[in-house]
DNA sequence: TAGGTATTTATTTTT
DNA sequence: TAAATACCTA
């Protein structure tokens, strides 16, 4: 190998190795932080110079836009040129991209639209309702899991033996869903993958086609990947298919992580990674170990941690930097005392000059998110949450796209259902009905079934005319509309549907930024450029639909300010920051209490923990509350078992939030708690404070503080052995020394 | 059909 | 606890 080359120069030996191999099958197992996206463009920009391969032959996929888009800026950036050849995307988007090329081999209209996961909703809700089915017993949300879940492992309904009634029945309602989608031209993202699937395998003529377009297919975070998407990247390399001649076989670069494995309960299987090896000849498997992003201490905490797990492929984070911070493990009494502690090491952190945006706060579930919410509120310290509503998913764009979904394809019954009645015009739930009724009997869209209605004269005649008037609206809007610029029909959409008016009407702050929100619809239509999506060849209309759907368009809140970063330990994954808080790390929070029963689910919680200590550069920083309000009530939480499994000499253990009330003014421990409680009703429970007390399973301890009066009260003790706990007094059974 | 009240339920998320 | 949803009434 030419290390000389200047693609490899400013690599390590391993990424060398990785991005300089001959033309081959790969897997490359990249831990966190060791350069992976690096690699993976370098491969790309080396197999263009080095090999002479045309950006034809090259498909990278990745699972979301961001990352895509990334991959795609860095190689221009590399190479000084557009990637405008080469296949870059998500699978999703990818999929997409074959369907629209091939409609007509694959049974689809060409207007077919997408259908998002609230779309979709909304209708399997519908077909449980038509058929008549108990929505308590048949609840549309797991109906609708479950379908996707037979598509993502590539089950049409008629491969489903229903053997039980609860199986026939889903199935049944997997099948009067599918038939639905098909009228009415909708294709839900897992159909995306299964589709673009069938078309490969059934048909050979395309599939060849594309088999001799790439020679090099290259999959990011590959632990990722379901069922569908593992056979669809067989299909194209020519792995497992008969008739393929192995010298015609693609090369395959997998890279991924096996221990950053975290989406296995939506259908991820880590497990592909060995299969890969297995299904794949003569494949190079390069560890990529070399950690440029956090200190060693955090390094050996999490390599410390993540070694609990079984069946690992094997990888162990190093790093040439040593020492670092020792980690800060702060116990809080309780969640608000958690969320203050970490506030104030905010503002420490930042009077020290450092930034706001530096920060990350994780947590695992976002209804943890509300106190830390307040407590930066109080402290008036900037934040930013990750993974709120997303713009497109917004009720008021929503309602502004389902117009523009109807000029597009009339028979899109779910934009149909949308559009109908927003704003109200007089077509009631009976008529709708109606409508629905016949467009089920005769096997027709709504739209048509509407038509016909009208036709036969079967409303009445103020209903037919309220339909028709909606009817009306929507053709004129087309004639109208067809020669303008695509924010100029959307602007008169808005504005000729009533839309804009409705929302203007509403009084109240909401109302406000649904119109803003409409507004910025019309510009990002003036700014869309189909060219960007790749989608040149389709009308620009239908192109910014399938953005619209597809690229979710991100969780944006004023991204200059400078603010610390609140999100979920599944949306940290792929990022880093300085300093990390990860919060709530408690038995029963993380490993959250539903883990714990099934055995696998625990492995990937600790995988969890694995990420979001990762994510930390210079310092990291764990709490967890003794106490916590969980639905309500309070709860007695221990340390999360991921802490014991950490070496205690990179932790620093704080109690009793000495450290977090430096900042604060220096209020006694004692006493910041019960501001509620009168003392009567403490002195009823018959214990004082500093009093000595013993309990059955915690020994003797000292009484600290209590809150809550009556049968509900609580009382704290910090106990000599197993330090400071918070007991209802009712149920403790404490005595007194 | 809006709005009020009772009831239910409670990870993690991208496309 | 609180949010979402279902159910019901004016």
């Amino acid at each position: 190998m030419d290390t000389q080359h200047p693609l490899l120069a400013s690599l390590n030996p391993k990424q060398q190795q990785a991005v300089g191999a001959d033309e081959r099958n790969m897997l490359v197992l990249a831990g966190a932080g060791s350069g992976k996206t690096r690699v993976l463009v370098h491969r790309i920009a080396y197999l263009l110079q080095h090999e002479q391969l045309s950006p034809f032959s090259i498909l990278a996929v990745t699972f979301t836009n961001k990352a895509a888009a990334e991959m795609r800026g860095r190689i221009e950036q590399l190479i000084g040129s557009s990637t405008r050849a080469m296949w870059i995307g998500t699978f999703h988007g990818l999929a997409h991209r074959l369907l629209r090329a091939h409609y007509l081999e694959v049974g689809l209209p060409q207007s077919f639209q997408i259908l998002d996961s609230d779309d979709q909703l909304r209708m399997v809700k519908r077909i449980i309702k038509d058929m008549n089915l108990d929505e308590k017993r048949w609840p549309p949300k797991q109906a609708m899991w479950y379908i996707n879940a037979k598509k993502d492992e590539g089950l049409r309904p008629h491969h489903i033996d229903g053997y039980d009634l609860t199986e026939q029945t889903l199935k049944a309602i997997y099948d009067a869903y599918q038939v639905a989608c098909d009228r009415a031209g909708l294709v839900d993202f897992a159909e995306l993958l299964l589709r673009a699937y069938e078309l490969l395998r059934n048909n050979r003529f395309v599939r060849e086609h594309y088999q001799r377009r790439f020679r090099h297919i290259l999959v990011d975070e590959f632990q990722d990947t379901n069922a569908i998407q593992y056979a669809w990247i067989k299909l194209l390399s020519g792995v497992g298919v008969p008739d393929v001649d192995p010298a015609d076989r693609n090369y395959v670069t997998i890279v991924g992580d096996d221990d950053q494995s975290i989406y296995g309960w939506r259908g991820a299987r880590v497990e592909n990674i060995q299969q890969f090896i297995k299904d794949y000849d003569d494949v190079l498997t390069i560890r990529l170990e070399q950690n440029y992003r956090s200190t060693d201490v955090i390094l050996r905490a999490a390599n410390q941690v993540i070694a609990n797990n079984n069946d690992r492929l094997g990888k162990e984070l190093w790093t040439e930097a040593d020492g670092g911070e020792l980690i800060d493990l702060y116990t809080a009494f309780n969640e608000l005392d958690e969320a203050r502690y970490i506030a104030g090491q905010i503002e420490r952190w930042h009077e020290h000059g450092n930034a706001l945006q530096d920060v990350a706060i994780l947590y695992r579930s976002n209804a943890q998110s509300r106190v830390l919410e307040e407590a930066m509120l109080h402290a008036r310290i900037p934040y930013r949450i990750y993974g709120g509503l997303r713009f497109f998913d917004r009720q008021e764009v929503k309602d502004a796209l389902a117009y523009l979904r109807l000029i597009s394809n009339r028979d899109d019954d779910a934009a149909f259902e949308r559009a109908h009645n927003t704003p109200a015009r007089g077509i009631g739930n009976t008529t709708l009905q109606k409508i629905r009724d016949h467009a089920r009997n005769e096997q027709i869209s709504l739209w048509q079934s509407a038509k016909q209605l009208i036709q036969d004269k079967v409303l009445n005649g103020r209903a037919s005319n309220a339909v028709q008037a909606f009817l009306d609206l929507i053709t004129g809007l087309e004639d109208e509309t067809s020669e303008y610029s695509l924010g100029r029909q959307t602007d008169t959409v808005i504005k000729r549907s009533g839309l804009m008016a409705m929302y203007e009407s509403e009084k109240g702050e909401k109302a406000q930024t649904r119109v803003e929100n409409l507004k910025e619809l019309v510009s990002a239509c003036d700014n869309f450029d189909s060219f960007d999506d790749h989608e040149e060849d389709l009308p620009p209309l239908q192109a910014f639909l399938a953005h619209a759907a597809l690229e979710s368009g991100e969780t944006q809140a004023d991204q200059h300010q400078d603010a610390v970063q609140m999100m979920t330990l599944h949306s940290a994954k792929g990022l880093e920051f300085p300093l990390v808080f990860m919060t709530g790390v408690e038995e029963g929070m993380f490993p959250s209490q539903q883990s714990m029963d099934e055995a696998g689910r625990l492995e990937e919680e600790r995988r969890l923990a694995y990420v979001g200590m990762t994510r930390a550069m210079q310092k990291l920083v764990i709490t967890y509350a003794e106490q916590r309000r969980v639905y309500g009530q309070d709860m007695l939480h221990r340390a999360s078992r991921f802490i014991g499994e950490m070496p205690s000499d990179a932790l620093n253990p704080i109690r009793m939030g000495r450290v977090a009330r430096s900042s604060e003014n220096s209020q006694p421990a004692m006493g910041r708690f019960h501001s509620g409680a009168s003392h009567e009703t403490f002195q009823q429970t018959g214990f004082s404070l500093g009093q000595r007390v013993r309990h059955v399973k915690f020994g003797e301890g000292t009484v600290l503080n209590y809150e809550g009066s009556g049968p509900q009260s609580r009382i704290q003790v910090n106990f000599d052995e197993v330090g400071a706990k918070w007991l209802v007094v009712a149920y403790a059974r404490l005595e007194r020394c």
